[in-house]
DNA sequence: AGATTTATCTTCCTTTAGGAAGAGATTAGA
DNA sequence: TCTAATCTCTTCCTAAAGGAAGATAAATCT
């Protein structure tokens, strides 16, 4: 890993087992596509009303309403009635959804342990980088999602 | 990121954004979600046959015959003759499919100035991270691909 | 209060992706 | 050599997800 190539390739090829095992992970819970885009979107966001997810995952009302009638089928998320607005309802991601999480463990812990084995100044590096990198990719989403 | 529930929390918002990073670009490029699943199956481990690619996506035959029309449609990848074994073919990957790489591009921008920032011995450790992490994906993700 | 806007949900229709079965070509094996 | 197995592709069918339009209920504004 001297080369600026090799950077990138380390860091492509990363980033593609991240996406495969989360691909692979929503397989094994049978979760469409959407469903865990949604999802994703509840962890990194927190509870919202449906229509804030519709914009986000970028569907309309329809096919909203049936993304969170799946996932609450589902056991992943719950819909609490907003306690300002009648018309509103609120998207709450239950804490430890039993079946993704299950499923996601396995992953967790090799990485809990990968991490576990660097000194604490060096966890330091990694955490600062994963906070940082945490908000680069959601402001490159942002601008990826508003153009169209 | 004192408390181990910070650390988790971190992290998982991390991978969600990394995640909700990749949804974003594929759509933006109109790719589904098999599309990206495979372009980054063909990232992580090179050229494969179509019967290779189908097992590694779970897709029978003919939905992989055309899962690759669409990649080789849309410039990603590219259909070349088997050497030693004329019924076979090979699907390579395109160095830089130009789309994709345009849409994702910001990101990897914003990712290299993050990681610049660091001191040569910090990105040792971030390097040294990825390289590990990757291959912990790896295994998760093989391991979740077999049991069904 | 009445009208307008907002938020969610329902229904119907279209599109697209995936499975099943089989064809054509090539290789491997008896 | 001739049969069986392998690999990709084609065709047809089914199923699932998304768009469009409208219904219902509640809030907002005059």
């Amino acid at each position: 890993m001297s080369t600026p190539e090799d950077a990138s390739k380390i860091y492509r090829q990363y980033l593609s087992a991240v996406m495969l095992h989360g691909h692979a992970g929503a397989k094994a819970c049978h979760l469409g596509a959407t469903d865990l885009y949604a999802l994703n979107i509840l962890e990194l966001s927190g509870a919202m009303t449906p229509g804030e997810l519709g914009t986000r995952t970028g569907l309309t009302t329809g096919p909203t309403t049936r993304l969170i009638d799946r996932l609450e089928a589902a056991g992943y998320v719950r819909r609490a009635p907003s306690p300002d607005d009648r018309r509103k309802v609120i998207i709450e991601p239950i804490d430890r959804p039993g079946r993704l999480d299950e499923v996601l463990a396995p992953a967790r812990r090799a990485i809990g342990a990968i991490i576990g084995d660097y000194s604490p100044e060096e966890r330091e590096v990694l955490f600062d980088y994963f906070v940082r990198a945490t908000r680069a990719y959601q402001d490159s989403t942002e601008n990826l999602n508003e153009p169209p």
